[in-house]
DNA sequence: TTTATAGTAAAACGATCGTTCTAGAACTAG
DNA sequence: CTAGTTCTAGAACGATCGTTTTACTATAAA
């Protein structure tokens, strides 16, 4: 073989990962990346390939890291509508921690994936995996939580999509209004307790 | 005097609107922004000041020119629930018109603005005014279209942030999944429907 | 120890960015 | 007609971008 690699790639992906959160895509820039992982940009390209092949790492690594521990929670919960508040209070308890003016505010792909996903076909697909992961997690933890049949009114899609609409936008509104955002997640709980009624406590 | 300008100031300010919207404020090259306004950059420098006065020139003819009028409906309608009708079904039918590779798709300041107002407080600034002027809207429309005493299980504050929720996921899914931010529209249509069963058509 | 391979450092690359400079053209007021 | 001002065309600017190259170092297998 050869010489090892001085550096962890879980970290130094981590690293970037923080500033792209930060400052996007486009915003990040090779010098930036360096000084944030602490590794020479010969060592980048020799192990990424390309800005954005460090980019795509990073992606990965926010979804597996960030995204599905908190999605864990609504797939795998008690029956009744405890794991929905609780996702819920998990995201206002992590937007409510983040300092104002913390590097990593609302959501990565909510910051910056999306604004290259009109012009660039992976992106656009990573971002509708994530939407298709995030209703099918609310989905099933709404029919976890709600009586076999569900009230006529409202069907579960709507219920699906008025919670992913409150989560996303939610993610949205953390860098341009923190406590409206955290209003928007009460207002998801008060939704929520209001299908539900009857929480087991 | 002196010479006097050979373009139109509000056909320049549109088409460079139409390029921002499209494809963001990093995104958007000088070069290309002469191409879209047929404008050559010394002409565009010398009315605009800078490459950023020219974006702010687009958003505030955003504002006035695509957002303003949507609202208007909300704030002077009949006293029932069709404004706000009326509102989700405009922005449906605008989703539904935009041809799949629109350049102008969902809303500028979701698209680009919002990446920028981390680090940036005037353009944070202007993404919160066009929240406050959305819910206002919203709150003006749901108070006109209330019985005088709304339902004492969801107070007014929390069917504003779930229309101004719904409504602005919209717009940002309108680039990643064209169907499911019609869902979404048609999600708030439908919430509107059940709150206010009674609509004068 | 030798040899082959892989990782790192630093400089250099061409391209592109937003901005400015220079020169001249078009207009109005006097 | 002249003087003064404003607008425009186009080249040029320095800075910065992501990427590549060159030279050197360190390791593992032979």
């Amino acid at each position: 073989m050869g010489r090892m690699q001085t550096f962890d790639s879980g970290v130094v992906v981590q690293a970037a990962r923080n500033l792209f959160w930060d400052k996007g895509f486009d915003g990040a820039s090779l010098a930036e990346l360096e000084a944030a992982t602490g590794v020479g940009r010969s060592s980048l390209y020799h192990a990424f390939g390309s800005k954005r092949g460090l980019f795509d790492a990073a992606v990965t690594d926010y979804l597996e890291t960030v995204i599905r521990p908190r999605l864990a929670g609504l797939r795998a919960g008690p029956r009744d509508s405890s794991a929905l508040l609780e996702y819920f209070a998990g995201l206002a308890r992590a937007t409510v921690t983040q300092a104002p003016d913390s590097a990593q505010t609302g959501c990565l792909l909510v910051n910056c994936a999306v604004g290259l996903a009109a012009h660039d076909e992976p992106t656009r697909a990573v971002v509708e995996g994530y939407r298709i992961e995030l209703a099918e997690a609310l989905r099933h933890a709404l029919e976890n939580a709600a009586a076999p049949s569900p009230s006529a009114a409202e069907s579960v899609d709507e219920r699906v999509r008025t919670l992913t609409s409150l989560s996303i936008s939610a993610m949205l509104m953390a860098r341009v209004n923190r406590d409206e955002a955290i209003a928007l997640l009460s207002t998801a709980s008060n939704q929520i307790r209001d299908w539900f009624p009857d929480p087991v406590i």
